[in-house]
DNA sequence: CATATTATGTAGCACTCGCTACATTTCAAA
DNA sequence: TTTGAAATGTAGCGAGTGCTACATAATATG
């Protein structure tokens, strides 16, 4: 039926779904709805793999949810790192961050938001919000880094305001927030960043 | 058994409950744990009522919701009322309604964050997501004529930008922050807020 | 071929969800 | 005292939850 991605010493009956296609579906529905409403009956038929399969393949519901969790993070969504691509001085990168939340987190597909900060939500496992929290922090930690090559004794304080700032944002996403106002948020947050970062050019 | 709340022309059998103290505690459960994630089963152990009298009282789980909703938001929660209370310049109000959300959103009891502006999210019910954005929608608009009196032709960019920033704060507070690091960000945006105002004195 | 190994489909587990039917109790009004 | 109204307690509804036992199917290796 498939020979998609077999590993060369594979033994026993193959795998007849994509993995990978189904943690991208299983990480959109995550998404939309957030981990506790997405159940796994509705992940079974949308990813069209029936619950012994997938508890096979992923060991639990909070299982998938870590890939995709994982995938999220480490693709485009990675809003920092694909700032941090289009080079610059810390507060460009910092700027850009927030502005391409801006423009990625306003509801497009049924998708608003960040997995990450508002994924887990209110979930009433802890087994997500854990998952969810340490996705978070290592972000933060990548922001702080950055930062704290060109100001250390910054770093930590504009990761926090960096966070936050994009928490706001995504919760106003979820909360059916356009482009438009994410945008003047960001350029003020932006103004911020970079008059704490000693950048004179943001005075208006 | 009891005469607390009993109204003059009252027939039947009274209430066996105070319904404040219902209403206050439910709204503690809630703000601690999410909508979803608090049952009905343990409102009912919790508030030392049983299901049938629960929904006559209230009518269903959501109408309870509401009524911890409106008790929420017009008591010492209500931030930007106790702001403006305060008295001074919209900057000046604006500013310390930040403050306060600094102080008040850290985790204290259980409770952390903002009931309007988290407690509801990733809910599966339609109906309680409807209630906090209209919750929320009321506080902004609040804000924005309180700015409009000042700033008109700024009053909109900035009721969000505040609600942005708040959303954000709150969002950070129930992931674990403490006042420390809100009050850092809460007095960034303040600045920001003041700068945007035309208030000079923000300049460091 | 036989055998071991892994995945799949059927069916259903124990549990929780929001909610309610029904009889009973407790009150005001007649 | 009777009547009507409203709240309460007992018990449980139908639906959904995450998850799994079990038999079967499909593959690699011997």
């Amino acid at each position: 039926m498939t020979t998609k991605n077999m590993e060369p010493g594979a033994r026993g009956r193959p795998r007849a779904f994509d993995l990978d296609q189904a943690v991208e579906r299983a990480m959109l529905l995550f998404h939309s709805r957030g981990y506790d409403a997405v159940g796994v009956a509705e992940l079974g038929t949308e990813l069209g793999i029936k619950p012994p399969s997938l508890y096979a393949a992923f060991g639990s519901k909070a299982g998938l949810f870590e890939r995709a969790l994982r995938r999220y993070a480490e693709g485009e969504a990675n809003l920092f790192a694909r700032a941090r691509a289009g080079g610059g001085t810390v507060a460009e990168v910092l700027q850009r961050t927030l502005l391409e939340a801006a423009r990625s987190y306003p509801e497009r597909g049924g998708v608003a938001g960040c997995l990450v900060l508002d994924g887990a939500r209110n979930s009433a496992d802890p087994q997500a919000r854990a998952l969810a929290l340490a996705a978070k922090a290592a972000a933060r930690a990548a922001m702080r880094d950055v930062i704290a090559a060109e100001a250390p004794e910054r770093a930590e304080d504009l990761a926090d305001f960096m966070a936050t700032a994009m928490a706001g944002m995504s919760a106003e996403a979820r909360d059916g927030a356009g482009p438009e106002r994410l945008l003047r948020f960001a350029e003020l947050a932006g103004a911020a960043v970079r008059r704490e970062l000693g950048d004179l050019s943001s005075a208006r």
